[in-house]
DNA sequence: TAAAAATACTCCATAGGTATTTTAT
DNA sequence: ATAAAATACCTATGGAGTATTTTTA
């Protein structure tokens, strides 16, 4: 599970379609639907109802939200911490 | 960052060596290597100080052991509960 | 020296792109 | 008909392995 999908779920969740987030991440909509594929097998199950009008949240995508969330926040709370600070001599 | 990045960085610290932490991964003592590269390139560090005896903690690496542990149990969290959740109909 | 990590390769899996098709209003 | 996602196909990157070398206690 690499942070990307998750960063890539939190950006449909936010656009409401796989085409936006695609042009929020700078990708394209092919790799989107990649990426939720991949991140549906590991966590068995759909996390998007898809369809003319865009996507939409599953029951298990709305549980999935806030560990996606999670995820990405404390890895760039690793990152920013761990960059950032004073490296001694 | 892929969480097995932070699951190979923790199997080292629980272990002492990159060899003993491989075992523990079943992987080769080279995709040790090459993950904490890979991990370290992205945190900008430096996470273990290698020797003789095995690889010890830097003062990076002691801050990011918080921040792995919670990633990796939050992505179990995220599968166990969405996995094994009731699904309807 | 010997135990541990790094390096030099090789190979293959997969992430991502373009072009196109399918699906559902 | 059209907007969105899925698929087919191709390519390139990099993750992982084997074999070997380097390092240092």
């Amino acid at each position: 599970m690499d942070i990307s999908l998750a960063k890539t779920f939190l950006a449909i969740m936010g656009t409401g379609t796989f085409i936006e987030a695609a042009q929020k991440l700078n990708i394209t909509q092919t790799a989107v639907t990649s990426r939720v594929r991949s991140l549906e097998a590991q966590l068995c199950c759909t996390l998007f109802v898809r369809n003319r009008s865009g996507a939409k949240l599953t029951r298990e995508g709305e549980v999935f939200a806030k560990y996606a969330l999670a995820l990405v926040q404390t890895w760039e709370n690793a990152r920013s911490t761990i960059t950032t600070a004073d490296k001694p001599e």
